[in-house]
DNA sequence: CCCTCAGGTTAACGAGCGCTAACGACCCTG
DNA sequence: CAGGGTCGTTAGCGCTCGTTAACCTGAGGG
């Protein structure tokens, strides 16, 4: 019941149970991994995890409500950062856009996965918060890509910006990450098909 | 032990119990469907699906390496086709391939779902089988890009056909599948970011 | 008319798993 | 050097769920 919980010095523990947890819901998925097998991933054991979680379900909560806050923080971050330069440069703000979530994409696999994978494992209250989340992030894309092709309409270009998402988050389902040629290369090539997408759904 | 089994006439039940399943697993995931569930949806109840069905395992195993073979059968049959009618139109043989493709994940959602979702929850040997079937087709649609796109490298090749089918498969994680603006033209609409998409792959 | 067999039914078992209970060791502070 | 808070431990409960067992019914076929 101790009130004013999270003091200031990072919890490790808890940081560390949540990405080696993040690890094996991707892997295995969320109902096919125990706290058992979560506990032996940090060197503890079974219902110790439960100094720190309440439940299971919490740890995929925190997850999956984390990485959207993250996501949908770092786009609006990064429209408020362009219009401080004057805000007239959407190419170079969809850009921006763009690198970020690749480097989400690339180096958080795992959350990626988890992020459309295991979203209706949550309790209805979490579950509804993460897709606001999500459907603000989509909403933060969809203006900034109807600021650079206005010809577009609202609803294609929701489905462009899904679609987008789609591709970029295509490389944790890779079988073989090992294949891919380098972290920068495979973000170059993601950019770029991502703004061929782009430019292909402008020409109506 | 009935050999010959699969005779002419559909055994409607089978299939009526696979589509419900694929709706079932496709929403809740395979783990959070009981089989009671698949059960009443068929109108009977609980282990009377044990008798088309040696057990759970074996409903997904069979909805997912089904169509794992329809999607590389039907890619295989396009490109034979164009070498049927000479084999000079790589442009129109990868349109062929895209036009497949999106007919599938607009028709056949809960499958595409299941496909990239629910693969780690099969036994090895099932699992094995529709990884080979998937790698077949990625190849299938790899050569084709690379016949259209010579200068692009096989590796980045790879990718795109990865980030494509990504880009295909979005529109059954939509949330609200009613947004879309009428099947036709989101089935244009994805056509065409998927050929921009490739032609931003080529401009290395 | 019986026999078979496909296709159901309900009851129940056994394993897995999330979670709680009860307890212990360490560290810090007064 | 007590005493409490933190962070573990192990034992075990209770429930869910896949699966099996045993039984039933109705439709052909000889």
């Amino acid at each position: 019941m101790s009130t004013h919980a999270a003091r200031v010095a990072a919890p490790t523990r808890r940081e560390q149970i949540l990405r080696e947890a993040a690890r094996l819901f991707a892997e295995r998925g969320f109902h096919g991994v125990g706290v058992d097998e979560i506990g032996a991933a940090v060197g503890i054991s079974g219902p110790g995890l439960y100094r720190h979680f309440p439940g299971k379900d919490a740890m995929l909560a925190e997850l999956l409500v984390g990485i959207s806050e993250r996501l949908l923080e770092g786009g609006r971050r990064r429209v408020a950062e362009d219009e401080a330069r004057g805000g007239g440069s959407p190419e170079a703000l969809l850009d921006a856009l763009i690198e970020g979530h690749i480097d989400f994409a690339l180096d958080d696999r795992p959350l990626i996965t988890l992020h459309d994978r295991e979203l209706d494992r949550l309790r209805d209250t979490d579950r509804k918060r993460v897709r606001r989340l999500q459907r603000e992030y989509v909403e933060v894309w969809v203006g900034v890509v109807r600021a650079l092709y206005p010809s577009l309409a609202e609803n294609r270009a929701r489905v462009t910006v899904h679609a987008v998402f789609g591709l970029l988050n295509s490389t944790p389902h890779l079988a073989r990450p090992d294949a891919l040629p380098g972290r920068a290369a495979t973000a170059g090539l993601l950019h770029r098909l991502a703004r061929g997408a782009f430019a292909a759904a402008e020409t109506a």
